[in-house]
DNA sequence: ATAATTTATGTAATAAAATTACATAAATTA
DNA sequence: TAATTTATGTAATTTTATTACATAAATTAT
């Protein structure tokens, strides 16, 4: 989505003339967004088609469109560059560049999360008879954590970590229970097997995981949870915290479905924890 | 400098005809920088060297100059606005409103963000002979995600979610070992108890929770996840995000620390991972 | 209240900018 | 080296924005 990304990204597949116009835009954006394409083509020693050419070939509908990409992108201070922490970074710089990259996969996901799949999961969700939580390594802390939340709705829901308690599960599986799997890559063989006995034993299915992955294609229902180009070095970070808004998201639009007698009886949930709390001295 | 907030504050010394231009940009900002000055004049119901003027008395060159500061209002004006969900909301209003509300918090939790803090933490962490991961509630399933982060490290670690194992392993603890305890609110009354536990039998206790809190109070080294005014509706989803950055931080500052050979050995356990995989087709 | 003046707005002409169609040049492949 | 594909530029066309001017509305002064 960002333009300056993009056009660093793809720098190298560009022609000979169009890398001309990128090396121009990239030495200084700034006076690109108000240069005229006679001017930038003059600037970059090319025809203004090419720079038209050039616009295009980031997604772009032509160089008024252009132009606007490039100002919303430099627009943000911090441009999301997705730099990657190195062995010389200090802790302010490791710190910085995880926060920003998790900023900027999350700001992402915001823009390709599909409502519309959103709002047919709350519409199953809503009319499950049980709803289970399966997800294994990184994405089981996911799984748990729907399982917390939805806990306080009162509604019949479970969450294994266990292969074989997974399995039982998915087995005893009947028409009307909802079987949510959590998976980054989509491809963790387990997962696809339990998906397929849920579904076998009558279950809906959905998969909060990449789209067209194994895992997907057993689904009835996939919210994708896809981060493009997920380069961190050791671990996946900001894919997890994209399917924690997913669950999120679905939570919230579960309760406000139910009616407000149904967020009343949450509130006495929330009373109740207190109980457990050193109160707060004001 | 933000024509948006241009627009707003002159709205009233705007002729007529110029305050429906204003009104049309301002009910739909996204679908007028996409707009030529003659759709945005027949939407607005005025002519179009009306809407030019408009855009000169908003300190722009002209219609195009405009829009290119339109864009970059847009691209980080708006967002960050902490709107509650309400009834009445649809599934775009309130997974918007979720995800701006998360990326809100997450950038303020990275203005605060105290890497003193971290870089004692995982100077602390790479001393020790046994790493514990406790919380409960929300905060459980962060403590169970820093578990899965550290065990690739092949480092003695635990994580319980259960009070009485957590008690039995607080018990047991001596010279070396490091308990983290996570928890929004520091309020939680066990884990008070876990952490005064702890460091009876010389753990060395840091707590990933709010400052000055009573659990912080019983921490070596706290490390701050609070998030101002943390007004949602229903449940923290802001402040597990913060929680679990902060562990991504901290598990980051441990490879790092621990130089090349460690992260070759990280490799291998990412590899080993792939067995339980399909395979991608390219 | 009405004429005079100012201000606001629209129409039509003009200028500017961007895009398209097409031709030619460069590069690649056979 | 010819044939074909791909890249690039020129010129025409279209779209878009701006200007100049005329008219309408509003304001002020008489």
């Amino acid at each position: 989505m960002n333009v300056l990304e993009q056009i660093t990204l793809n720098l190298t597949k560009l022609s000979r003339s169009e890398r001309k116009v990128a090396d121009a835009i990239l030495l200084s954006p700034k006076s690109a967004i108000h240069s005229s394409i006679a001017t930038l083509a003059k600037l970059a020693d090319v025809s203004e088609p090419t720079v038209n050419r050039f616009c295009r070939r980031m997604d772009t509908k032509g160089f008024p469109d252009f132009k606007l990409h490039l100002a919303q992108s430099l627009a943000n201070g911090t441009p999301y560059v997705n730099r990657n922490v190195e062995e010389s970074d200090t802790v302010e710089d490791y710190t910085n560049k995880i926060y920003e990259a998790t900023l900027a996969s999350l700001d992402r996901s915001r823009q390709m999360v599909d409502t519309a799949m959103i709002n047919k999961a709350v519409d199953i969700l809503t009319q499950a008879k049980k709803v289970s939580f399966f997800g294994q390594g990184a994405s089981a802390s996911v799984a748990q954590d729907a399982l917390n939340k939805f806990f306080r709705f009162n509604v019949p829901v479970q969450c294994f970590e266990d292969t074989l308690m997974q399995r039982m599960s998915c087995i005893n599986s009947t028409d009307g229970d909802v079987v949510i799997f959590i998976s980054h890559t989509g491809r963790t063989k387990t997962l696809v097997d339990l998906a397929i006995l849920a579904k076998e034993n009558n279950a809906t299915v959905i998969g909060i995981t990449a789209t067209d992955s194994p895992l997907a294609n057993e689904c009835n229902l996939v919210i994708s949870s896809e981060i493009p180009e997920d380069t961190d070095l050791y671990m996946p970070m900001a894919s997890r915290i994209g399917q924690l808004i997913i669950i999120d998201v679905l939570a919230t639009g579960f309760t406000l479905r139910r009616g407000s007698k149904f967020r009343d009886n949450l509130q006495k949930v929330k009373q109740g924890i207190k109980e457990s709390r050193y109160n707060k001295l004001i």
